[in-house]
RNA sequence: GCUCCAGUGGCGGAAUCGGUAGACGCGUUGGACUUAAAAUCCAAUUGGGUGAAUAGCUCAGUGCCAGUUCAAGUCUGGCCUGGAGCACCA
């Protein structure tokens, strides 16, 4: 065996092999328990950052583990390849976005290679590729036939920068998730998913996923936004017409003093009188000016224009005024809001700013609030609202509610804040959807049989304002499947979270070209036991996926309802302090790293420092310290290989000498295994390797004259180790064990036992305490009975002395471990 | 404003159930080997006090303040700081 480790050498050796001989291909029929462990899958940018090393080397470590527990695992992995910067790098260098994309995919798939991730590459899936876009769109037929995909013209968010439009979950504070735009409103004729649909559902089934952090479930829940309150309508005074509002504050409303419809409430125009039209459309005009950052700031002064109608407040029969203001949103529940100054903060802002009544009926007994300088907005006891005077507001919720069912005025009623998913995007680079419009027959879908729809070639991509497959001459002209009459393609794409809303699916039956996949297949091996992947997706990619499942368990395409059991959120790689990125100038490439050091030190570095879900400062001189920590390893196991025979077995009575270092790799065993399986705290885990090799090196020094015993007990230590370091320093472990003659890979070696009495110390110390302080510690006999603990504690001459004049008050022996003494 | 997460040496972090705080590593310091360097190996490393001392003894210490307990990094209540998410959602 070579004295030196040779990584670069090693590696590229091994992965050859293992490419050669499908070492880590899945079979579907195997009689051992499935295990699914997956990375979210990348966006073929270019080339790997130290993120997507984190990422696929935990999912990495754990397929090997369980691989080695016994399970036939599935570790598939695949492109998120769709999507606008392809088509950003194609109009600025004029090559295809296919071209580039492919490109990209090449060269990452090699960096994958590289860092000997197990992955069973016949399973690879890439969303740009028509045999994986056919399906999305067969999949979009479907929700439309059941009535989840419909158009709709609604305001809708856009991005003049990247020229489409943008789903909810994608604008983040007002601005484009991808290019940082300022987001405007428009206007348009869109697709949208009826996620809505499934909103109660996505809620309530938060509470089935124990494997999932408390962080995602509550911004999933947030995101949901359920709400319950009540519809009030209003009736208005100078024409016959209603105006329902939803309000979770029913309690306030004896204390109703306006009401706020949205400048773009449908029925305005209507409700606006004529002296009053020309300020109103002026209002309305500035607000369709504003982007959403100017007009959901919350510092914004509030502003609005009187209709000049009136309604009426059934409960009082009081007269008031409607307004229009922008601080109230068409989207959310009715479009208009029952305003009480006096118990909401928003409508106290305005109703100073335009001098309008208030009217105090919910008031703290204690400590009365006459609501001039600011609104009472905690619960209390209510006041000038008749029969419910003095009620508590919570009841009063309920009560008056009740009365509103009674009257026909209105209802109780559940409100979400989640809206429908906008899935159209104007833009060449994603799945065509699939449907055409007729003059005859309107929205025609496009005939199954017909699928894909292919993205044209003859565009151009540098085109200005519009999308460049507008400028296909071939693709937009066709004929309608209904009539086969001239018909017009819809040239809108499909938005890129579809396509990963159900590639996990797909890996089950990746190359299936009759269906996406395969009923039997698709519940076989899902629901993925254990998902790895980026906080960042945590509304977005996950709630998506989410609501697919769910819908396609509706259409009948799998059983089960949700796809993540277990879902692991990995911590940023930061360095410096900061997360790494091209303008900071703080990136680490992984390519200097392999080159540099190895995969091994890489995937052993970036697992050593922090728990996986917190983030990891990347530092050059930890680095390093892996590096030498391997090399460390290598001398051990080359510097004792005549010693090494591939045996586990050992003899059941040892010295004593020799007991101890059998009892630590037990220990070894056991802790690394728990660690594992316990949220996979892989940097105990590589503490733990560090503690064994260094137990054996200490053990090894004290033996100068190995005897036949030694070498049985030395040989089984290194074997240990290798075997145990084997999920992570995947090439040294294969080459150490082929070089110590091996025929067969480490990797197919089961998973190691530990005995229980083994994997603990021989005997353990007593830690006596005199009133809970630490003052002595005796070793002793575990065998020891509670009684013999506390009179050898009691005996102890330091205690003695502690003691000594003092009333022993009470006595605490924990077994095996404290004696707690309590003086007076 | 609401929700969630976190706070432990110079640094990353460790500590199943409440039971020896600081594992393991990085860094630093000292030493061995070497003509020298690299590599490797050994030792020290929470702070204060006492001490000739690398011994021993002793006090304090897990963001702050209380509480529960024989015993609190861990449990409870109230704060402070940092991070993340949501936010004119009525």
């Amino acid at each position: 065996m070579k004295e030196s480790y040779f990584p670069q050498e090693i590696e590229k050796k091994w992965q050859k092999i293992w490419d050669e001989t499908d070492a880590f291909k899945t079979y579907n029929n195997s009689d051992k328990p499935k295990y699914y462990a997956l990375s979210m899958f990348p966006y073929p940018s270019g080339k790997l950052h130290m993120g997507h090393v984190r990422n696929y080397t935990i999912t990495d470590v754990i397929a090997r583990f369980k691989k080695a527990q016994g399970y036939n695992v599935l570790h598939p992995m695949g492109w998120d390849s769709f999507g606008l910067p392809a088509e950003n790098a194609a109009m600025k260098h004029g090559a295809d976005p296919e071209t580039w994309t492919d490109e990209n995919i090449a060269y990452m798939t090699k960096q994958l290679k590289m860092l000997g991730l197990s992955y069973d590459w016949d399973r690879e899936v890439t969303t740009c590729k028509p045999d994986y876009y056919k399906w999305t769109q067969w999949l979009f037929l479907q929700l439309y036939k059941k009535g989840l995909a419909y158009k709709k013209e609604a305001a809708v968010n856009w991005c003049e920068n990247c020229a489409t439009v943008l789903a909810n979950e994608q604008v983040i504070d007002g601005k484009c998730w991808r290019c940082d735009g300022v987001v405007e409103k428009k206007y348009l004729s869109q697709w949208f998913l009826k996620i809505t649909d499934y909103a109660d559902v996505l809620l309530n089934d938060l509470d089935k996923l124990p494997g999932w952090g408390d962080n995602v479930k509550t911004m999933q829940a947030n995101w949901i936004g359920k709400s319950h309150g009540a519809i009030l309508k209003f009736k208005v005074v100078e024409k016959d017409m209603e105006i329902p509002v939803y309000t979770t504050r029913p309690d306030t409303a004896y204390g109703i003093t306006y009401l706020v419809v949205a400048p773009e409430y449908k029925d305005i125009e209507a409700l606006t009188t004529p002296e009053q039209k020309a300020a109103v459309e002026e209002y309305r005009a500035n607000a369709r000016k504003m982007t959403e950052i100017e007009r959901l700031s919350t510092d914004r002064v509030k502003t609005g224009v009187p209709l000049g109608t009136h309604a009426i407040n059934p409960f009082t029969g009081e007269k008031f005024p409607l307004w229009t203001a922008d601080y109230a949103l068409v989207e959310y529940g009715t479009g208009a809001v029952m305003a009480v100054p006096t118990h909401d903060t928003r409508d106290f802002d305005f109703a100073k700013k335009y001098n309008l009544p208030m009217k105090v009926v919910i008031q703290n007994p204690e400590k009365p609030s006459d609501c001039k300088d600011e609104a009472y907005t905690e619960s209390g006891v209510l006041v000038n609202s008749g029969e419910f005077n003095g009620m508590s507001n919570e009841d009063a919720k309920k009560a008056i509610t009740e009365k509103v069912v009674k009257g026909g005025f209105g209802e109780f009623k559940t409100q979400y804040r989640l809206r429908d998913w906008l899935i159209s995007r104007q833009r060449y680079w994603g799945a065509p959807i699939p449907v055409v419009y007729c003059d005859k027959c309107g929205i025609v879908p496009v005939d199954e049989k017909d699928l894909p729809v292919m993205l044209p070639k003859d565009v151009d991509f540098k085109v200005v304002g519009k999308s460049p497959i507008t400028t296909s001459k071939s693709f937009a002209e066709t004929t309608c499947p209904y009539c086969g009459g001239p018909a017009r393609r819809e040239t809108d794409t499909m938005d890129t979270f579809m396509c990963s809303s159900w590639y996990y699916l797909r890996y089950s039956d990746a190359k299936n070209s009759e269906k996406p996949f395969d009923k039997d297949l698709v519940n076989k091996w899902l629901p993925v036991d254990q998902y790895v992947g980026g906080i960042e997706h945590a509304i977005l990619h996950l709630l998506y996926s989410r609501f697919f499942t769910k819908a396609l368990r509706d259409l009948g395409l799998l059983d089960f309802d949700e796809p993540f059991k277990n879902l692991l959120t990995q911590g940023m790689v930061l360095k410096d302090g900061s997360k790494m990125s091209k303008s900071k100038g703080n990136t680490v490439d992984p390519d200097e790293i392999f080159e540099n050091y190895g995969a091994d030190t890489a995937r052993l570095f970036i697992l050593s420092d922090s728990p996986p879900a917190r983030d990891f400062d990347w530092s050059d001189a930890g680095v390093e310290g892996c590096y030498k920590f391997l090399n460390r390893v290598w001398r051990l196991i080359a510097s004792n290989s005549q010693y090494i025979t591939l045996n586990y077995q050992l003899s059941n009575t040892l010295r004593k000498d020799n007991d101890d270092l059998v009892r630590i790799v037990h220990m070894a065993i056991k802790g690394i295994t728990n660690d594992i399986s316990n949220d996979f705290q892989f940097n105990t885990v590589i503490s733990k390797y560090r503690e064994l090799t260094n137990a054996i090196y200490d053990w090894q020094s004290k033996k100068s004259q190995p005897d036949e015993e030694d070498k049985n007990v030395l040989s089984f230590a290194i074997i240990a180790l290798i075997k145990l370091m084997s999920p992570v320093a995947v090439h040294l472990t294969e080459e150490a064990w082929h070089e110590l003659g091996a025929k067969t890979s480490i990797h197919d070696e089961p998973w190691l036992e530990w005995d229980e009495n083994l994997a603990k110390a021989s005997s353990i110390t007593l830690v006596v305490q005199v009133n809970g302080k630490v003052k002595d510690k005796i070793e002793v006999d575990e065998a020891l009975s509670q009684d013999e603990l506390k009179e050898i504690a009691l005996n102890s001459p330091k205690i003695k002395e502690l003691t000594a004049g003092h009333e022993i008050v009470k006595v605490i022996v924990v077994p095996k471990k404290l004696v707690n003494i309590v003086i007076k």
